[in-house]
This record gives structure tokens, C-alpha cells and sequence, in this order.
DNA sequence: CCATGTGAAGGTATTCACAGCC
DNA sequence: GGCTGTGAATACCTTCACATGG
């Protein structure tokens, strides 16, 4: 069933396919099976198939994918396929850890620019990246940089998130725990980290 | 309809409304509507109204909501009525962030405890709270901890997992890059921050 | 014979529309 | 009149069972 609208939930679990299948690429064998994959990353093996029938064909039946092969389908679906450069806003705490996470890599996200308004911080680098002023933000466009990464406290999120769509960005990771508005033709994806933990006391037994 | 059991996609909602009730209450209002809590949080008023109508009648008609009552009762449904006390495994860039991160204190969650491997670390103290050997997370039982915050590299993630089983914790953030095996009684909640990056490309326009 | 790919069934969550209450 | 609470309708996602293909 090749042409057919992918369902976010599916979008949601193919980064972690990935992620199993280039661990699995390093342990030499060739191909995965649904089943060996399910256990690897905790899906069930069924939903992995359902889920990779909305691309196309990419096992051979009776041995299973072809590791290599499908992880780099995968990054094409997911357009991680390319190198994409980002710019990190607000090098606070969390900023700075971001800065020094090497994860994004992984994925083929670059992030080359970092941004703060505190004049100490201006001028000096986190991780080899440079700290400039936010006023230069405006700069993104013509750098090539079309993702954002929010990491300022919550009264400036909206603030910031304006600036980063005025620069031209397309797409921005929100870790400022607010809502944030923005044209439809940029892509939000908020990661509320307290608000994580704040359900985990519903889900445990009494105590 | 009060007897029912609560759609997980309700709960995962609780946080963020009780996040804008917290916020409202310091406008001074009373009450606040369905409609203009939806507007502050970015959530459908129908959706915010058929969530609370599983729990039972929060609200009165032709008014709203009483802002406070209402967020003590998501409180209590969350069981964030009282502190909880948390331990963090892995104090490195991330494991430091979080530390420093007042967010935790709002939903009455209370980092005590912090552990690493590196010996550098071990007897000074990140944002007041001293770094012990991991070792010694043995000892949470007895000091009243029943959460764990596990901030750790991915190939260390399950080995630490198992031990704050084992030392009784009843539930689990973890953000190590990887899947984490434990007892049905242990709650555990991945968030991979990699991962959510991975799947903004692909909502992004050419480019 | 083994593992994939997929219609069909089943379950869960969202959206709608409106009755009921203040 | 305004706003809540909720059955009913709809959309979405998961699970199953098996036909199909190497």
C-alpha cells in the first residue's frame, strides 16, 4: 500500500527504528527481522510492519530487512538525509547542555549558531560554537539556518519564537514551557520536560 | 460521569492545564472558561471540557471554572498534592541542567539526591545538592526516595535502571537513548531529545 | 518453512452538537 | 445568554490473522 498518508503516530516511532537499526548495523549482521527489531526497541513486531507498509516494500520475506538499506530509507522519509544546520536560542543551563549534546549529530542536525541576551555571555563559546547577540538572529536567513531551537525562559518564548519565523526559519523545538503561535507553515514541536515528569506520580502505586 | 477510567492522552494533558491554571491564577480572576483556558494553552475547549468530565463536575455553567479549585484537584489527580523526593543519576551536561532547573519545585518534585561514576565529581555539590558515589544509590530506599532521574550515557542506561529498581523507586524519567527494561510496578517515561528533533524535518517545507 | 505486507476487526481518542443548568 | 457536561458520530491507531512471496 505505497501511496497512503503517513500517520503521525507512525512519524513518531520511525526515530526510533532508526536509532535501533544503526545500533544493529554495528553489531555485523546484515539483515532484522520485524521480530529481532521489536525486541531490540520495545514496538511490537506487528506495528513495525504495519508501520513500514506505508512506505513501500522494504523486506524480503523469509529473512527479514536489510539493515543498511532501510535505515537509510528511513532517513530519507524523516529528510535526514541531508545536513541541516540549527540555532540554539537562550545558552542558559539546558542551552548550554544542548550545545555539548553530540545526539544531534546522529540525526544530521548541525547546530552552528547560539544566541543569549546576556552581554557576559555574548562574544565567549560553549562547545565551539560562538554566542552572539539576539538582535543578530535576523542574520539566520542568509546563513542558511532553518531550525530553531528554543531554550529561554517562558515569558520570552513567544518573543523569540517570532524572531526565529521573521528570520525564516521552518521549524522550531520548544523546550520554554509555554504555547507558542506561529504561522502553519512552521512546524512546533514543544518538549515540556517538568510537565514529563509531572504525570510519572500518577502512574506510580501508592507512596 | 464520574466512575471511569482515564484515557492516558487525557493525563499526559493534566500537567499542561494545570501549567496555565498555576499561571491564571496570578491574573486575579476567579474563574476562567473552558473557551479561554483553550486559548491559553493552545487545547480545543471541547477537549478541555470532555478531560475534566472524567474525573467529575469541576465546573458551573454559565461561569467556568474556579481557577484555584481546579488546579488542587489536578493536583490531586496527578498526585503532585505532595513533595516527592527524586534522585538524579548522571550528573553531566544534561544531569546539571536539570539540577539547576526550578521547574521540578512547581509540580512538588524535589531532586535531593545526585549520583555519577567520575571521582572528580564525587563529593562536590551541583546547584546545592552533593554528588554521592552511584554506589551508594542502594541507600534511597531507606532515605524516602521513590523517583529516579536517569541522565546517564545510553550503553549505561538499563545497568543504572536496575539499580534504582532495585533500590525501590517506583518511578523512572529516563533520557538516556535507549529502551529500559523493568517490572510492571516501576512507571518509566523515555524522553530522548534527539528524537524529537529527528522528527522535525519531516514536517518542514522543501528545504 | 519463515518472515513480510495488508485487509479487516477491534479499540481508543477526538470532534460535534446540544440538552441542562446557572 | 453563556457555559458546562456528555451521548453520539467520526476519525485515528492498534491488533489480529492470514494470504503472499522468497
Amino acid at each position: 500500500m505505497r501511496y497512503h498518508k503517513i500517520p503521525d503516530e507512525t512519524v513518531r516511532r520511525l526515530p526510533i527504528y532508526l536509532r535501533g537499526l544503526m545500533l544493529s548495523a554495528t553489531r555485523g549482521r546484515e539483515h532484522i527481522s520485524s521480530q529481532s527489531l521489536a525486541d531490540f526497541v520495545g514496538v511490537n513486531s506487528w506495528q513495525i510492519r504495519k508501520d513500514f507498509s506505508y512506505f513501500g516494500d522494504f523486506g524480503t520475506p523469509g529473512v527479514g530487512y536489510n539493515i543498511e538499506g532501510l535505515a537509510k530509507q528511513i532517513k530519507k522519509i524523516l529528510r535526514l538525509d541531508v545536513v541541516r544546520k540549527a540555532a540554539l536560542v537562550g545558552v542558559g543551563d539546558l542551552g548550554s547542555a544542548l550545545l555539548a549534546y553530540p545526539g544531534f549529530r546522529t540525526y544530521g542536525l548541525d547546530i552552528v549558531a547560539a544566541f543569549d541576551v546576556d552581554a557576559e555571555k555574548i562574544g565567549s563559546a560553549v562547545s565551539g560554537v560562538e554566542i552572539e547577540n539576539i538582535t543578530r538572529i535576523a542574520t539566520l536567513q542568509e546563513r542558511g539556518i532553518s531550525l530553531g531551537i528554543v531554550a529561554v525562559p517562558h515569558t520570552a518564548g513567544q518573543f523569540i519564537a517570532d524572531k526565529l519565523v521573521e528570520a525564516g526559519v521552518r521549524g522550531i523545538l520548544n523546550f520554554a514551557p509555554c504555547k507558542i503561535d506561529a504561522p502553519r507553515r512552521v512546524k512546533i514541536i514543544t518538549l515540556d520536560i517538568a510537565m514529563e515528569l509531572a504525570r510519572l506520580p500518577y502512574y506510580m502505586p501508592a507512596g
